[in-house]
RNA sequence: UCCUCAGUAGCUCAGUUGGUCAGAGCACCUGACUGUUAAUCAGGGGGUCCUAGGUUCAAGUCCUAGCUGGGGAGCCA
């Protein structure tokens, strides 16, 4: 019998009803069962959470190439697409041939066809996407980096590559890593004493972005609306299941957007991503409901469903003095809300995605719009269930002389933000703008618990293996 | 960074008051079984009890410090 050339996907052959037709597949073995007849082989490739059942005569190979067919090998095999007789798939390919391309010694490959904990697995992030869980989370992210480009291609978004140096040390979001090629065990010093960055690659310090936001800006009081999908990097010591020393980051940056607007895209952008991943990862996400989160796609249907609680600051302090609830920090008005009480209100008091809006300027970002009370800002922040904050954004100060008080105010180097206050100083307009944690939507929706479980290979604290 | 819990076989864990305490299940290997589904059944091999000190006649067990990991908090996306 003729043998085919062309590799299948095993993603076409497990939904397929070409019975009786020869195809060539190619993976890895997730397990091998049977007796000394007959051997069966579950085969992932992934491209799809299931395995193809390969059904092999034993008598019909070499003893040795079965017995190298184990839990980690790759393998290609032809056979022939056959209705399965077993209950667990469809379809099964009865082989004809089997290529071992690699072996994978069952003594000390790490991966057991037994469950394995994700503190495990992460401590073979190089092997974890051979697992089921995975490689589903893979996919699921890749399907969320392409809705994204896809809502903001279809809405008119441009995609800007702001840089990923940055010279200005304004950006406000927290500490940054520095980069240098000065020889950090002797560090050129200048006459006082003190290292000289004169001698350094930039000629000044340089760090690792924490936000494209204010070059974003620049980029929307151009090209109208655009967004920039990057990695972003934080040298923060954080310690705990939402944060990563190295992130990806969605920031949406539209002139003549009002806050209002801004929350009307936030949200209509993440119940198209929500839905997008509804529709095209439905295996997945049935495969991480049934193994992890039993109520996985209702939240992500609830959300959907659902419009977002909007309201002030103001408003949520009110409800949670008024709730009686006890809370390790009290609330008062001023303070910047707690884990603990963004928890209550959509956990318990809204039960729904909400949107906090308009917080005192004490505790938000220097460029933030203010508003006509003297008190506070246009900030908007977009809380979901189980996460906390998802989006972080506002409308921006566009009047020149309102930025630049605010500038002094908060001692900010006004001589580095030159170019920033430009765009105030020529051609000012409203806009608006958010930050979206990539790894923190797909915590949402893949309802994993540790952000560290839906990136390929985590950068944490004293962590950048891989 | 703070609080807290944990670290024993490849993995997940048990190990009582400090005294036969080196253990189980799974994985792996060998054998059995003509269609399995985390296959099943029988047998076998497998240990720096996280590291360094200390207490004690005696430490997996108690104390101190450190390292690593989990959970909570802060910072934030």
């Amino acid at each position: 019998m003729e043998q085919p050339q062309i590799r299948t996907k095993i993603s076409e052959l497990v939904y397929s009803d070409a019975f009786g037709q020869n195809f060539l597949v190619k993976g890895w073995v997730r397990t091998k069962r049977g007796n000394k007849h007959v051997a069966f082989i579950a085969l992932n490739d992934g491209s799809c959470i299931h395995n193809l059942q390969v059904v092999a005569d034993v008598a019909a190979f070499d003893e040795e190439l079965l017995r190298n067919v184990t839990t980690g090998a790759c393998v290609a095999v032809c056979g022939k697409l056959v209705p399965s007789q077993g209950q667990g798939q469809s379809v099964e390919l009865q082989a004809t041939s089997i290529y071992l391309y690699g072996k994978a010694d069952p003594d000390v490959y790490p991966l057991q066809k037994k469950g394995h904990s994700l503190e495990f697995l992460r401590e073979i992030a190089h092997l974890r996407p051979r697992t089921q869980t995975f490689g589903a989370i893979l996919r699921i992210r890749h399907a969320m980096a392409f809705a994204i480009h896809k809502y903001f291609n279809d809405h008119g978004f441009f995609y800007l590559h702001t840089p990923i140096i940055t010279a200005s040390d304004c950006e406000g979001a927290g500490a940054m890593f520095q980069v240098t090629t000065l020889n950090l065990s002797e560090p050129p010093r200048t006459e006082s004493g003190e290292v000289d960055y004169a001698q350094d690659f930039f000629g000044k310090p340089a760090n690792l972005t924490v936000s494209g936001q204010l070059e974003g800006e620049l980029g929307a009081m151009a090209l109208g609306a655009i967004y920039t999908f990057g990695p972003t990097f934080r040298a923060e010591n954080s310690n705990t299941p939402r944060h990563l020393s190295e992130f990806w980051m969605i920031e949406p940056e539209m002139a003549f957007y009002e806050i209002q607007d801004n929350m009307d895209l936030a949200e209509d952008f993440l119940k198209f991503l929500i839905a997008y991943a509804l529709e095209h990862c439905a295996d997945d996400l049935a495969f991480l409901e049934k193994m992890y989160d039993a109520e996985l796609t209702d939240r992500l249907r609830f959300v959907l469903d659902n419009r977002f609680v909007r309201l002030s600051y103001t408003e949520g302090v009110e409800i949670l003095l008024r709730s009686g609830a006890k809370f390790e920090f009290p609330v008062s008005w001023g303070m910047d809300l707690q884990s603990e009480h963004e928890r209550y209100l959509v956990e318990q008091h809204f039960r729904c995605p909400v949107i906090l809006t308009d917080y005192p300027k004490e505790i938000k970002a220097f460029y933030m719009k203010q508003n006509t009370d003297g008190k506070t800002v246009r900030a908007m922040d977009v809380l979901f269930p189980k996460i906390g904050e998802i989006i972080g954004g506002s409308q921006r100060e566009e009047d020149l002389e309102v930025l630049q008080r605010r500038v002094e105010e908060l001692d900010l180097p006004q001589k580095d933000l030159w170019w920033y206050l430009d765009t105030r100083r020529f051609g000012s307009a409203p806009h608006s703008g958010f930050g979206l944690g990539f790894e923190r939507l797909l915590l949402f929706v893949t309802g994993m618990v540790n952000i560290r479980d839906v990136i390929p290979f985590p950068r944490t604290p004293k962590n950048a293996d891989f």
